[in-house]
DNA sequence: GCTGTGCGCTAAGTATACCAAGCACCTGCT
DNA sequence: AGCAGGTGCTTGGTATACTTAGCGCACAGC
């Protein structure tokens, strides 16, 4: 059923994470994998939840693509929840907010435009 | 460069680390094995360096030890760089990708109005 | 048409993380 | 002298992380 019909993307597993992030970074898979050091086919595997990679792997693939290991290993489900940065839903309001770069017009507008879709589709 | 330069007590190796916070608990192998649910025999292998152990293993007798998980990714030399955005802007952006309830397309539409904004000041 | 190059995925193998059983040693008890 | 119960370590096997070779498909140029 239905992956998609929550309006959003919840990972159900790491490897869907990391298709994710791959994809918003515009990298095929061999380019990722080249990056990364690490074979394509494992990657593809990865992606889709056959293996679990192991932490350096992950460390590698998380520097590949520009995201902190702690964010990936909060992923993969590896570190206590509790430090609490990914979980939040206000974590992408909350980082607008507090942004030196942007006028208060501009936080309104991308509040505005996040509310738009997080609210239910 | 080695471990030692980072300031403080440096272990050699996370081997040496887990023994040491293991004896200061005055725990025998067979009883953080038991409750980090892995064998002695591997703990064992562990704590001379035979082999380095997985993520969740790591974690597990992270728990057991009842240190953190991040102090010992630390340890394991799992965490150390991966500087991909905890200095510069990242904050929003980075908020925005690791967001559960948004779609690929959403983030992508997000991230480059955010974009917008901030490269013109 | 055919050829070359990109994509993601499959198959089969190698490397290694991890476990169960057991060894050698020590210490206390009878 | 035994044996019971503790320590850490070795051996041999299984499960799984990871690689190399190659498949099938789509889209370019000759």
């Amino acid at each position: 059923m239905s992956e998609e019909e929550k309006g959003g993307t919840a990972w159900r597993s790491l490897g869907e994470f990391i298709r994710a992030q791959r994809e918003l970074a515009n990298l095929s898979m061999r380019q990722l994998a080249e990056i990364a050091k690490i074979s394509n086919p494992y990657l593809s595997q990865v992606e889709r939840g056959l293996y679990k990679p192991s932490a350096d792997v992950l460390k590698s693939i998380a520097n590949a693509l520009q995201i902190s290991a702690e964010t990936m290993y909060a992923q993969a489900g590896l570190l206590d929840d509790s430090k609490g940065e990914a979980g939040s839903h206000h974590g992408v309001e909350h980082a607008i907010k507090i942004d030196p770069q942007l006028t208060v017009d501009q936080k309104e507008a991308l509040i505005r435009i996040y509310r738009s879709f997080t609210s239910k589709g």
